[in-house]
DNA sequence: TCAGAACATCATGATGATATGATGAATCAG
DNA sequence: CTGATTCATCATATCATCATGATGTTCTGA
């Protein structure tokens, strides 16, 4: 359903939901979440430029949430490696589906990629933070 | 959302269900769809494998649906290629997900998975069907 | 100013999905 | 039996994703 990728960004998205506000360094995020450190590096660098993170360098520096954990979207986080643009893709490849042969089926998968988009627009990080984030609300 | 294995041969299933039920030349399925050839020829030969389609050599050969396209599932086409097995996998990854922390996110990502599969599980062939298939019902 | 800390970036490699071309094997018509 | 037809299979190529190692760049604190 998500690429490694996006799968990536989302799980250090929640970590850091779960921690206080100081930056956490690349490499702590990396052991704790068994994530490959310099591909991490880029994914949040990606992060950092869609304004979901914001990065320090230098002592004390790391990676930190842009905004409160409960205003970031699962879709912010996903949308800069996965494409799951509201599903208007015909489940046949074909270029005109809804045209006159557009059945009900058509229609049945139209509304479950509605839901699937739906969900990823209506839940924020902290919805899915297990720790101090939720707790903080 | 599906992979682009998969689609050819949910495109192929719904193609041959609006033939009439002689066999079609795989090199016919290939230029009407716009599939390359000799993938499409292991694509259709796993199909044939999972008893969806049956195969035949010689003149007049060809493939064709080995059941009625409305006794035919999406999923039943898909799953040799992708396997959307009922989205039980966390949403983060993680191995254990319905532990102590699971959220309101948690269950309504399980919701939205069991929708997908209820899609893929619920749908036939002949619901997509455009022509043949479906004024035969 | 300088050394260390920490992110940023480049070059390269491994893997699986997708695709192509050539060849093998089975079936049928005559 | 023979040859044309058609699916089956093999070897190889291409590409995007995922990953690793080395190096560059920026910042902080003493």
């Amino acid at each position: 359903m998500l690429s490694q990728t996006a799968e990536y960004a989302l799980r250090t998205v929640v970590f850091l939901a779960d921690r206080s506000e100081a930056p956490v360094r690349i490499d702590e995020i990396a052991a704790a979440l068994d994530i490959p450190r310099n591909y991490l590096s880029k994914v949040l660098y990606r992060l950092a430029q869609e304004s979901v993170l914001t990065s320090t360098r230098g002592q004390g520096g790391g990676f930190r949430l842009a905004s409160p954990a409960e205003r970031i979207r699962l879709l912010d986080v996903i949308e800069p490696f996965d494409h799951i643009g509201s599903q208007r893709r015909c489940l046949l490849g074909r270029a005109v589906c809804s045209d006159q042969r557009a059945c009900e089926a058509h229609e049945a998968w139209k509304e479950v990629g509605a839901r699937v988009a739906a969900f990823f627009a209506g839940t924020t990080v902290a919805d899915l933070a297990g720790g101090a984030a939720r707790r903080r609300r």
